[in-house]
DNA sequence: CCTAACAGTGACGTCAGCGTCAGTCTCGGG
DNA sequence: CCCGAGACTGACGCTGACGTCACTGTTAGG
């Protein structure tokens, strides 16, 4: 019978499956270096020894967590194009901090790991981390550079401005993840990012500020 | 001789001081959680036991640590007082921001400690730098609210508003810690945060974004 | 029905890091 | 000069977590 033989395979899968899902949710709970391998397969409902038929250590499992979530966040982001008139560059960039957003509020529990246990895991693991990072950094330098020559983006160092609004969305990400917000308001997260990046919040006189726009009372 | 104790008394606060430094140094190097008293104590030139004589554990040696750093990140932030036309608000926003980045830049180990490795050491300690974190926010939050009804802060949520504050500013102090900036880069910081706050960056002509000012070309 | 192959098990030996404490050293007061 | 208080030392025993491996259970093919 050659379905037998797949559907040994799906049930090594599925148990793989399993322990990456016990995995996570006790890194979720107890933190990454306070989460033991026995807790795992205590909530994996497997024994000690199986978890090593399907991974080197604790530091695999966690590692291949973040990496698919890793792929998860940089596949919900999308280039933006400036040649496409049926899409504005404005809603494309909107559309991408919604995507972030949805993702991060879709998936809570990794959310969290990410950015609470991620660092500090490991010397190499960090590196690779940093690795990323760096070229989520990279990838909104670039676009803001090509944004300050269209006269999208105002002035500004753009890598300083990159880590600043990575830095924002990050924060609130995680407490919007932490505090339990609904996913619902992922709109009006998305939103309030949006005009923080457009405009700041900061409305003085124009006396000594820096040469900017002065508002003009809504509507 | 009454200066006989006194010198004692010096010399162990000296002592302290020192297991201090070099907890320090090792959890910069290696991390909270990596950092073991063996590697306190060799770094210090003492010996193990010596270490128990003036700490609990290696928890509350790094407690001390973030307790201080926070003490002085704290004190380096001055309320903000509307009634005074000696000292506008503005300067006063920039002199708390140029504060704090001048604390992080001259305390470069303390800074990289509290970011990387103060989340995760323990559920208690967990929740006191919680409600540290969270008072600072809700400073912040009553801040942007006093000043929102004077109308030199936007309109927003303002905890979420103070949250992608933050967030900037950690990610910011961050990078300039890690990255290694020189001292002087502190204006240059404080003021690409300021304008930041003051003004976001993206510029779109005024279609479909929300009720916000349209840039004037500059001057 | 038998058995080989293989997934799963959990008791076991190992070890890194911890906290202790009996003993040593130092130094100031008598 | 001697003695005792107290700072300092580091070898020691303990523990909790790790990774292994000899054994057990299951199942498909003959």
């Amino acid at each position: 019978m050659p379905g037998a033989k797949r559907r040994a395979e799906a049930a090594k899968t599925e148990r793989r499956e399993q322990i990456l899902r016990a995995a996570r949710d006790v890194f979720a709970r107890r933190g990454y270096h306070h989460a033991t391998i026995d807790d795992i397969v205590a909530r994996a409902g497997v024994a000690r020894g199986t978890f090593y038929l399907y991974f080197e250590d604790k530091r695999a499992v966690f590692s291949e967590l973040i990496d698919r979530f890793a792929a998860q966040i940089t596949q919900s982001i999308q280039r933006i194009v400036t040649d496409d008139p049926a899409r504005p560059v404005v809603q494309q960039v909107r559309d991408n901090i919604r995507a972030i957003v949805g993702t991060c509020l879709s998936e809570r529990t990794m959310t969290k790991i990410l950015f609470t246990d991620a660092v500090g895991v490991d010397s190499d693991f960090d590196r690779k981390l940093a690795a990323f990072y760096e070229s989520a950094v990279q990838l909104l330098t670039e676009s803001l550079k090509e944004g300050q020559s269209l006269g999208i983006v105002g002035e500004g160092e753009p890598r300083v401005l990159a880590y600043l609004t990575i830095g924002a969305l990050k924060e609130l990400l995680y407490q919007a993840v932490t505090l339990g917000f609904a996913e619902e308001t992922a709109d009006v997260l998305t939103q309030q990012m949006f005009s923080f990046l457009s405009g700041g919040y900061l409305r003085f006189r124009s006396t000594d500020a820096p040469p900017r726009p002065r508002p003009r009372p809504r509507r």
